[in-house]
DNA sequence: GAAAAATCGAGAATTTTTTAACAATATTTT
DNA sequence: AAAATATTGTTAAAAAATTCTCGATTTTTC
């Protein structure tokens, strides 16, 4: 059974991998993994693997591995996979256009229900059955659907205001795409995005890389 | 001066987030901060900017601070940021034209020279100056053009025999939007943006907080 | 069916990362 | 100009994360 203790960020970052992985054994035909196996794939060792998926309760066998499927199954269930959510994006220019048509919503049960927009030119049109809407009709909206998630790809001018406003509408979860970092209060869980922050990592690790090579 | 330790990927990690705060306050004409200030802005800990800075050297002058100007401009050269980039985006689908259109690269010397596709539909076209071709002609355009960081945005049944193509034509530092993990050499520097691992996190804290709050 | 091999789960040991403490030094106050 | 305050850089301590070890259990081999 889950054990009650506080699970580190970096188990919760791990397990969308192994879940990953898992799918695409289940997908050929695979039933069955040992810890020594899935290091292999995923490159995190052994030990860690089965250190991580303990802290949830003990899905193998020992002698044995792991039943695949069954794996998959209980770490999608420790993510939330096996329910509904339902999601609005706010701000629908580049990013938030290629968010709704991002496709790996559908590999678990989220739906994009609607865009925001200030842009009239934009507004009205649909992108994969999400309408985008304006921006000022986004508290009434909000009041009627319940929404699980919200998107802000917003300029990051605006994305504090907006993140206040989505939460002051009842939102507890933020999916943020916007160079700036939002001041919540503690009831809001935050998931940045930072593009810019990743681009200038791989930018130290390139130069990094050609220093060394010389 | 820079000490020759290896440094932690977390140090790194964090490096792009005080360099973006130092450079809002030098536009607001802040020009001098202390780490216990910029911990309040940031949230990581005095001590642990103390720490990350003098990996690289002592940037500040005890019992006065850190000047901003000075400081963003030395983290920048430990990024890279001093230097110019040429970019190609392989995949012009959503994301890839999002990441073209993407205005962080303006926040330093990045330049998309051109995307590419196969989509006869989308070749000819151009998103802010970058022309999308053909994929035929990327390893010619590799060979004729000097390129530094390529952006994978392909589905991830190609993105793998496309970075293959890639590192076979001189490319050492990838950005892969693809969600798959990207089997390479050592020499080749890969940062991943798993969109469906982010999500799948928010989604466990989401749910971790709905547990709670009832 | 006994012996060998494989594998997990759990706790111990190790390594890494973060935080705390404080001497050294600069600025500000009186 | 002396005392008080603020602040860094560095070392030490603490905490957290990872790896190692090994008993328990299952499967496979002979």
């Amino acid at each position: 059974m889950g054990k009650n203790e506080k699970i580190s960020p970096a188990v919760i970052r791990r397990l969308p991998k192994y879940y990953r992985y898992l799918g695409e054994l289940s997908k050929v035909g695979v039933n069955k993994i040992s810890s020594r196996e899935l290091s292999d794939m995923t490159g995190f060792s052994a030990s860690q693997i089965r250190q991580d998926l303990n802290n949830f309760g003990g899905f193998g066998q020992q002698g044995f591995g792991y039943d695949v499927e069954n794996l998959r199954n209980e770490i999608g269930k420790i993510l939330g996979l096996d329910k509904k959510y339902k999601i609005i994006i706010v701000g629908a220019g580049n990013i938030g256009q290629a968010i709704a048509n991002y496709t790996g919503f559908y590999e678990a049960d989220y739906e994009v229900v609607a865009l925001f927009d200030k842009n009239p030119k934009l507004i009205g049109l649909s992108i994969r059955n999400a309408l985008i809407m304006d921006s000022d009709d986004l508290e009434d909206f909000l009041e009627k659907e319940h929404i699980d998630i919200a998107v802000i790809c917003t300029p990051k001018s605006v994305c504090q205001q907006v993140a206040e406003q989505l939460v002051r509408c009842g939102i507890r979860a933020i999916w943020n795409f916007a160079p700036k970092d939002l001041k919540m209060p503690e009831e809001v869980y935050v998931e940045n995005v930072h593009l810019n922050e990743s681009l200038f990592s791989l930018t130290y690790y390139y130069n990094k890389m050609k220093k060394e090579s010389e």
